[in-house]
DNA sequence: TTCCGACAGTGGGGTCGCAAT
DNA sequence: ATTGCGACCCCACTATCGGAA
């Protein structure tokens, strides 16, 4: 497992896509997932060593894509590793590629790398330590991940409770056709900003939705409260995947915010 | 004594299947 | 028929606790 964090310079690091699908290790003719359950992938000859790889669907444009995951496009096995402890990454490559499957191009650029996976926009780049072992389940420093990420503003137009009186935040964007719901923020809510925030939220408590169209049932309110979040990317329902909270932008109107979706 | 890493717990989108409404 | 829940997949983050420094 990766660490998150920025990407590492100089000799002594290959640099990998970050492939945005299920994680699988293929062993023995089947695909195993990270809990140990079996997934289902492409048919592929045993190779007599377990390989770590990521099954990966590509949409129509032959980019890889989690969407076309879940709508149900039939994944390809991407390896990047073969699972020998004793190896060090950069032996492990290379007998890794001798094998006749997809195999996860590596580079040595690290900036260039970075270019080509936004321009394609890819996930994130991941750097991995030539002279590092194979660690089976852990997060290790020797394997680095680094994500590209988005913010942006939002209107709060609600809340969730939760465990936490405060769970998540209803969140959407103005449109022509009015506030557009975008999703739930719960990520990123410490205790502080929850004691600081829930008082406000229930001072302008109203009845019904003020989002136009379909959203999440809830505590709502008068959408008046623009908040910062990161995100990894947008949904087809054009709902956000990863949203983190960030900060609360009391400088900034509801009319200012921007719909990027 | 302080700091850090591992872990459990809480939150997200999406899918599926099942059960209650 | 609709809705809600929990189990999976993908995750980010917070809070806590025990051991290392």
């Amino acid at each position: 497992m990766a660490t998150p964090g920025e990407l590492p310079r100089g000799p002594g690091w290959a640099f990998e896509v970050k492939w945005d699908g299920f994680r699988a290790i293929y062993t023995d003719e089947r695909y195993y997932g990270r809990s140990g359950l079996q997934l289902s992938g492409p048919e592929l000859p045993d190779f007599g060593v377990p390989i770590d790889g990521e099954l990966v669907a590509f949409n129509a444009k032959g980019l890889p894509s989690f969407n076309a995951m879940q709508q149900g496009v039939k994944p390809v096995f991407v390896a990047f590793d073969v699972i020998l402890p004793e190896l060090t990454y950069a032996r492990r490559r290379e007998l890794l590629e001798e094998l006749d499957l997809t195999i996860s191009p590596r580079f040595t650029d690290r900036e260039a790398t970075t270019e080509a996976a936004k321009e394609l926009g890819l996930e994130g780049v991941m750097a991995k330590r030539l002279d590092s072992f194979y660690r089976p389940g852990v997060r290790s420093p020797d394997w680095i991940k680094s994500k590209f990420f988005r913010t942006n503003d939002f209107i709060i137009g609600g809340w969730r409770e939760g465990v936490r009186k405060l769970g998540a935040l209803l969140v959407g964007s103005p449109t022509p056709q009015g506030l557009a719901y975008r999703g739930r923020v719960g990520g990123g809510i410490t205790s502080a900003t929850e004691a600081q925030l829930l008082p406000v939220l229930k001072e302008l408590a109203r009845p019904d939705s003020p989002f136009a169209g379909p959203a999440e049932k809830g505590n709502y309110v008068e959408p008046l409260l623009v908040v910062e979040v990161r995100y990894g990317d947008i949904t087809p329902d054009k709902r956000l995947r990863f949203p983190v909270f960030l900060r609360m932008r009391p400088d900034k109107l509801p009319t200012e915010c921007i719909d990027e979706s």
